[in-house]
DNA sequence: GCTTATTTTCACGGATTCCTGAAAATCCAG
DNA sequence: CTGGATTTTCAGGAATCCGTGAAAATAAGC
């Protein structure tokens, strides 16, 4: 893509902070289907379009916040790796700078989402597998029935496959999600755009 | 993956059972932060895994919900296309079979969601875009001043141009999405992992 | 070390989402 | 058609998530 200078059109600055006004509602709408709150993804939308450093009054003064959300978000902003803590000289007061490139945002949503989300549930998957699995050998699960003397009837064999057959696809369809994770999110920083690039080209 | 008839172990009702509910908790805690109901996670976890169809009074008695939130949980899993009504001989309740196929599932999720969020996303982005792009002349922009007779200076062009420059990002970032979306989740059945594949073979 | 500026914490209340239960609508067999 | 069986709807209450504001903690300047 070419990068050609711009000749932008005269913008007031009343047009421009209506346009800035509308892309942090925009992104704050999106935010908690990303699993961030509104207001999180408010600030970062802000951080972000201006592209300036903000202290936290900054923050409060233009999204009318408190100062305890502010500094809640903020900080949540930080550990999530999407914004960073800026000293400026001459200054007390602490200024947050959001990451400028927007897959690098990307990825750092992805990677909290899957650190948060999908290895939790990868391990309870492979709990409640080991309970009924060819791997749990007979004596383990004798043991959990005499636990309370289970008087329960075996169940069908057709039921027990179907339920390994269908954990199994789910833990196999998790670990995918999880190896592609760290293969394109992990430590690179281009190696997510480098995924999307490459999904492009293919026919 | 080599598939070996499993000689499974003797596991009874009762702990097929208990697996089966941990299941469909693990699944359930997920569901919120995937963009449905935790009831709604649940209802799909107890049909994907125990593999039977079921009716109305088998989901309100095995999750203990009422029938209202079961009727619309099951509503929104076919609108979802997650699972579907079929139609029982000799009986005339309406059940329900969720689909068996795991990428098919993660494939109706990721459609929803993209056309649910990342599709107004876009379009509030071109919005935005044209009241300060060089595709809005100069003209259109004028007008917009007068409209109130804006008394407000020119914006700097540096912070024009920032401002253009990230939300252009933020575009071309969404319409890659969107074109990955339509490509590998769009019509056809195996996409997904089609593209999960694709992405592993790469170094 | 003391004072003031700045940030963080957290109990409370507000807002939103979710679920219930009963009434209304729909469906089907006879 | 009619009656009972089944499903859907929705107002109101429950549960959860979110934001506030003031007090506590921390940090910086003197």
């Amino acid at each position: 893509m070419p990068r050609l200078p711009k000749s932008n059109p005269p913008v007031s600055t009343a047009q421009l902070a209506a346009a800035q006004e509308q892309f942090v509602q925009a992104w704050g709408q999106m935010g908690p289907s990303w699993g961030v709150s509104r207001t999180m993804a408010e600030v970062h939308a802000l951080l972000y379009i201006t592209g300036d450093p903000l202290n936290t009054d900054d923050v409060m003064d233009k999204l009318r916040i408190s100062r305890g959300n502010a500094s809640m978000s903020l900080r949540a902003l930080v550990e999530w790796g999407l914004i960073e803590r800026i000293h400026l000289r001459g200054d007390r007061k602490e200024y947050f700078r959001a990451d400028a490139d927007a897959w690098s945002m990307a990825r750092a949503v992805i990677r909290e989402r899957l650190r948060r989300e999908i290895l939790p549930l990868l391990a309870s998957l492979y709990d409640i597998r080991d309970q009924t699995g060819e791997h749990a050998d007979a004596a383990i699960i004798a043991a959990a029935s005499k636990a309370n003397s289970d008087p329960t009837p075996p169940a069908s064999p057709d039921a027990i496959r179907t339920h390994n057959e269908r954990l199994d696809a789910m833990v196999s369809l998790m670990q995918t999600v999880d190896r592609l994770g760290e293969r394109f999110v992990g430590s690179e920083g281009k190696g997510l755009k480098l995924a999307a690039t490459l999904l492009s080209k293919v026919i």
